[in-house]
DNA sequence: CGCATATTTGCGTGGCTCGCAAATTTGTGT
DNA sequence: ACACAAATTTGCGAGCCACGCAAATATGCG
């Protein structure tokens, strides 16, 4: 990758985080183009070389971090049972992820991205991400699997369940009654699923 | 519900169709919002004090119909089986509807929509319509099974792996290699989830 | 029939997305 | 080291859209 790329690469994060911290902080219609553009950097012209909305600026981090998880898949063993590589696919990006790259407790933060995620605009563009990546899911499923993404069912029905169980718990973390930890909720969805999810 | 009120439900069916006929039509691109207030009869800022977006007004019949199937699922008898009420209450309200309001076999209508189906905006529009159905259809899960839409997990599951089932019937339907009838696609996808997805 | 309440409408404002062409930056071959 | 081709950024302008506000109009109830 040139230096061209990698700039192209950063200049893509740096927007997108300018994107999520504004917005997060002021409020999604407190936030203008242009300020995001200003805080990376560039010009607002540039930010919608790189972006086609505000909205789609944040959701590009879910993205970009949902899609490894189809590339984490397919680099799991072959040996490894289905579900069980799935499990561990989306640990290994996913939660991990969660950690590192969001701040720990700030309650001012976590109500803003609460408040975020509430908001149409960015709920739209959230869950087009979505399921752009698990598009992606489906074609490292089929892989896998012997299956093809194009005529049968069975690799977008594993790929959607997963993703069900993903929002399952991002919805339940951000507006349950009562608050678990992100990862523990993460595992238990992953395992109702993978279990078939018998009546209760 | 009075006279007001019925008015107003069929100003907004009337915009709602409207909209997508003109975008099947003509293709989101073409179609100002103008133009949309036009063939309903109204004035374009009229359109606004009832959708906020061409997409919002697309997805509208989409959303209305699918908030049906939890209505229809808590109208099933108590003895019947989860999973069969579920399948029962998609085919009644879903399958149905699909019949009924859509042109029946023709070429240019169907490619209409699919275009429209890929248009970005409108995308992201159908996916929030779908996901909120979805609440609505986890809440009947919950009544159904004594479980805490705010608390539990399963309720969404079932719901999201519903939802799952529906979208990947609805793609490959659209998208697929090889066309097969939405029912039988539909019938097939939600016989697997409510299998519980083994290896094929 | 008259009045309180809802709804529609026109207008104005601010913001957004994108096409286009000029300016700037970057990679490469000499 | 340097110049040139290709890619990227930027400014500008056009056209559209969402929404606040207030005036006009329609509705339904007593």
């Amino acid at each position: 990758m040139g230096l061209r790329e990698r700039k192209k690469e950063e200049t893509r994060i740096a927007l997108s985080w300018a994107a999520i911290k504004l917005t997060v902080e002021r409020g999604f219609d407190n936030v203008k183009v242009e300020d995001i553009a200003a805080e990376a950097g560039v010009s607002h012209r540039t930010f919608n070389n790189y972006f086609s909305s505000k909205g789609e600026a944040i959701a590009a981090r879910h993205f970009d971090r949902a899609v490894q998880i189809a590339d984490e898949l397919r680099s799991r063993p072959d040996g490894e049972p289905l579900w069980e590589a799935i499990a561990n696919a989306v640990f290994a990006r996913f939660a991990l992820g969660m950690q590192e790259a969001e701040r720990p407790a700030d309650g001012r933060w976590i109500a803003g991205v609460k408040l975020m995620s509430q908001h149409p605009e960015h709920r739209g563009e959230f869950l087009k991400a979505h399921t752009a990546a698990q598009d992606a899911l489906a074609a490292a499923v089929a892989e896998r699997t012997g299956t093809n993404a194009d005529r049968d069912l069975y690799p977008h029905l594993v790929a959607g369940t997963v993703g069900a169980a993903i929002l399952a718990a991002i919805h339940l973390w951000l507006h349950g009654d009562a608050p678990a930890p992100f990862e523990e909720l993460l595992r238990d969805a992953l395992g109702q699923v993978a279990a078939g999810l018998p009546t209760p």
